[in-house]
Formats: structure tokens, C-alpha cells, sequence
DNA sequence: TTTAAACATTGATCTCGATCAAGGCGCGTT
DNA sequence: AACGCGCCTTGATCGAGATCAATGTTTAAA
């Protein structure tokens, strides 16, 4: 969620802010700038550990700095649905609310920029130009959950993997300015059951069908953890998805 | 999406205003009162007419005064997935955004009070208030796609009825003031195959379920439009969730 | 290097919901 | 009343993905 098209490089003081890409070094004032820097901190959570229980009083907001964290929703018999896929640079946190409703699992080593949720909220207030930048993010995730439900309700297996390919390879492209042309490799950085609580599928069918799409020659397997996309007009194909959806290009 | 908990009835100025339920009635001056009142204009769809198409440019936003439209996403070959479902009270826009990104369609006669987006958003960044109303908001959405993504991904058929089921009797009775000790009875305002697109199923899959819960005695349909639930507590463990979720008790 | 444990693949079978098909019901029109 | 049309229900069959089961692979600890 909440993904930066381009990394701001040239705001070394802000640059693991959980608002950096577009509120802090857009509009910010010097000042405020500051305070930002002074209340910020770091955590690392190992894979598989829980930053977080759904229900809990959060008082941190944050972004990721590198490694992924999912959000996800648990029935009372265990099954499980992700609702969440928190890349590197994406915002964790639900402004204005006082516990998570749903638990934050870290999906491998996982560092985090945080800032304590009150000092935030009060940041906030003094800045007009955060607000309207915290809207914006929301709408986007919002808008990426409303692209999951199709996914979830009307897609199949095989498309569903493809859309999840997909997904994993515009925002690693995005991150190491690969183009398209150069044929895209990217690691999974999501185990199969990770992508089978993301597509609502078994490990099973996950593996199966990503086996399928190496047969097809859609993708190619360098190992079980490293993809590579030769044409990844024909995994966006595969993904019955009918636009490129900004790919970098 | 969207709901306000109790409508306002005491602010007849703005009682159809797209924002009325917190932030217009909770926090706004008279002055912009009055200028809201000035922009606003009202519109009335027929069932199944189309309110907007994905990628239109969206130059109104507005909030949904009587009957229910929808939301949805469309794949190339047909296949529709339901991604909102606005009943009334509830928002529809996206503040900042210029284009819509699903279908908005009227599931029944729809009356819409609706301000031109480029007014509103002049007005929203004069009023910081509002925009704290909007995050709000948008917020609130994001929460039920992910309720909606769980449904859509882990949840059998049955579970899917009955928790939609619960949806609408929750709104109803929100709306009617009606205590669940009275046993609800609420009409359906969509068709079986708005139903199966909101699910992610097939129309006679709706059916079907629909048949399975009245014969187990969860619901008693008066007709095919109108469901009279005797025991919501029992309604509420068809559908798998874990929590009441803010019933009127 | 061996061992154990987590993770991944593949096969065989089953099941839930989709699909195909036929009728029924409600309602407005002629 | 008869007709047509949209909507809903029910039955029969099919198939995609789940489940059950076995084996292979990677990783890291001993």
C-alpha cells in the first residue's frame, strides 16, 4: 500500500520518515522538520514475529524501511485473509484511531520508522498540508483494496498469481529503476502461504499454479524465492488485468 | 460504506449535505453553511441507470439521499466484482481525485445531493475540519474492504449470505431505530444478482443459500424482498464473524 | 557432515460452488 | 385474460480448487 512512485533521495534528514515521499518534503517547514527528526525511531522485528494484534491499542504509527510487513484478518477457526502488503516505503498506521483492527505480522526481517502516535497527531494539527497528504495515502490503499476484492471474488487461481506477480515486479522495478525491456528478475519476498492468505488460495494451488506459469514460459523460476519476468506484457495477460497500471516503462 | 451511526435530524439546513452527518453539523460556521447550501443540487437516478463509468472525469461529489447504488469493477470479459455499496447517508466521491476508477451504478431509484468538486474541494481546504472529516471517512471505507476481502476470500457461501444479510439488517435497523429484541425484519434493496456481484458468486448460488437459511429457521422471508430475522445472534454465527460489530443492542 | 524443521512440489481424490437447463412467480402492457 | 419480460427458484451435472498424502528441497542448527 501506500507506495511512493520515486524514492526522494536528496532529504537525507527525512529519508525513513513514515511521511517523507510526498507530505515532509513537499510542504514541510524547516521547523517542523526538526521535530519530525527529534521524535523519530527505529525497530526491527524478525520473520514471523507480530508487531502487532488486532484489537490492540496502537500507539505508533510508522513506515516501512526495508523488509515486509502484512496485515491480516483471522476467523475464529483460523482461517486467515491478508488484507495488507506493506512494501518498503509504505505508511503502517490508522491516523486518528486508537487500536489496529487486524494483526500486523512482520513476513521477514522487517525494519521500521516509527513515531509515537500522540507526538504524530499533534504534528498533524500544526501541519494542514499532513492531512491532506495522510487523505491521499488512504485513498490509495483504498483504491488497492478495491483491485484485491475483485481479485479475490472473480478471479481465478491462475490470474490470481499473475496479478500477484505483477503487483511484486512494478514495485521492485519501481524500486531499482529496472525497465521492462531488460526482461524484469525480482525475489519473492513472500513465502507460498504468505501468497495463499494474500489470494485467498491453499499453498497447494499457489504452487501448482506458479508451476503452470513456468510451463506456460511466462515466468521463469531461478530458484523458488527469484522470478524473472520475460515479457511482463504477457504476466499482465495472464492477470486478465486490462491496463498497465503505471508501469515504469 | 460511509455511515453515519445516527442521522442528524435537527440541522435541516444542510440534512442532505454530502458531509452533514460530523463534519458540516459538528464543526463547521455559519458562514460556510450558508455557502454550502448555495452549491448544492440534488439528482434523481432510475434503477440500473449508470451514475458514473470507471474513467469518467468525476466534476461532482455527493452523498446518497434515498435508495442504493453501487460500486463495481468490471474485467474485460464481463465478470463484475461489487467493490462498494452506498445506502443512503452514505459518501460518494474522491476528494482530489479526477476521475473515477469503478462503475457507479443506481441498484434501485436513487436520489444523490451532490456539490461540484471543484467547489468542494475549495471549500474543504477552508474548513481544515472537513478534511479531517474526509480521512475519517475514507477510513472507515478502507475498514469495510478489508471486512469485505476476508468474506471474499475465506468465507464459504453461506457465511457470505448471512454476513451480508447481517450488513443490511445492521443499516436498517440504524436507520429505523429498531432494537434487535423486536426480531428485524428489513426489506432487501438488491436483486439477487447485485447480491452474487457484491459476494463474489453466482445468482443461483444466492439463491440456493438463501433457501439453506430459511430452511434452518435463521430467516423467515415474507417475500423474496423482504427478510424478517428472528435471532440475530444466530444470524450473526452463520456468518462466521467474531464480534457484534456495533449492533443497536 | 548429519539432522531436523520449515518450506515447496506433486499426485490422487473429493467437494463446493459454477454451469447448464427448466420452470415458477410477479407485474405491467395490450 | 393472455402475453411477455424480468426476476427468482430448483434440479442435474461439471470442474476448479480444496483436501489428504507423500516426497523433495532449502536452511540452519548441532
Amino acid at each position: 500500500m501506500l507506495q511512493a512512485p520515486v524514492i526522494m533521495q536528496d532529504h537525507e534528514r527525512c529519508a525513513d520518515c513514515p511521511i517523507r515521499h510526498r507530505a515532509v518534503c513537499a510542504y514541510c517547514e524547516p521547523p517542523e522538520l526538526v521535530k519530525l527528526d527529534a521524535i523519530k525511531s527505529y525497530k526491527t522485528y524478525k520473520a514471523g514475529e507480530t508487531i502487532a494484534w488486532a484489537g490492540e491499542p496502537m500507539d505508533v504509527i510508522g513506515s516501512v524501511v526495508s523488509g515486509v510487513a502484512t496485515l491480516s484478518r483471522t476467523m475464529a477457526d483460523g482461517r486467515r485473509q491478508m488484507v495488507g502488503l506493506l512494501l518498503p516505503s509504505d505508511f503502517i498506521g490508522r491516523p486518528g484511531r486508537p487500536t489496529v483492527s487486524f494483526d500486523v505480522v512482520a513476513a521477514n526481517e522487517v525494519r521500521i520508522c516509527r513515531f509515537k502516535a500522540s507526538e504524530f497527531e499533534a504534528l498533524v494539527t500544526r501541519m494542514p498540508a499532513l492531512e491532506r497528504r495522510l487523505l491521499e495515502m488512504t485513498l490509495d490503499d483504498l483504491d488497492a483494496a478495491r483491485d484485491w476484492m475483485l481479485l479475490l471474488g472473480r478471479k481465478t487461481a491462475r490470474e490470481k498469481i499473475a496479478s500477484l506477480l505483477a503487483i511484486l515486479a512494478r514495485r521492485d522495478a519501481n524500486l531499482t529503476q529496472q525497465t521492462v525491456a531488460d526482461g524484469l528478475v525480482f525475489s519473492l519476498p513472500l513465502t507460498r502461504e504468505a501468497m495463499a492468505d494474500y489470494l485467498g488460495l491453499t499453498i497447494e494451488t499457489v504452487s501448482r499454479q506458479i508451476s503452470a506459469l513456468k510451463k506456460a514460459g511466462v515466468i521463469v523460476l531461478e530458484d523458488s524465492r527469484h522470478v524473472r519476468v520475460p515479457d511482463f506484457v504477457a504476466l499482465l495477460d495472464e492477470a486478465g488485468d486490462d491496463s498497465d497500471g503505471g508501469m515504469v516503462s
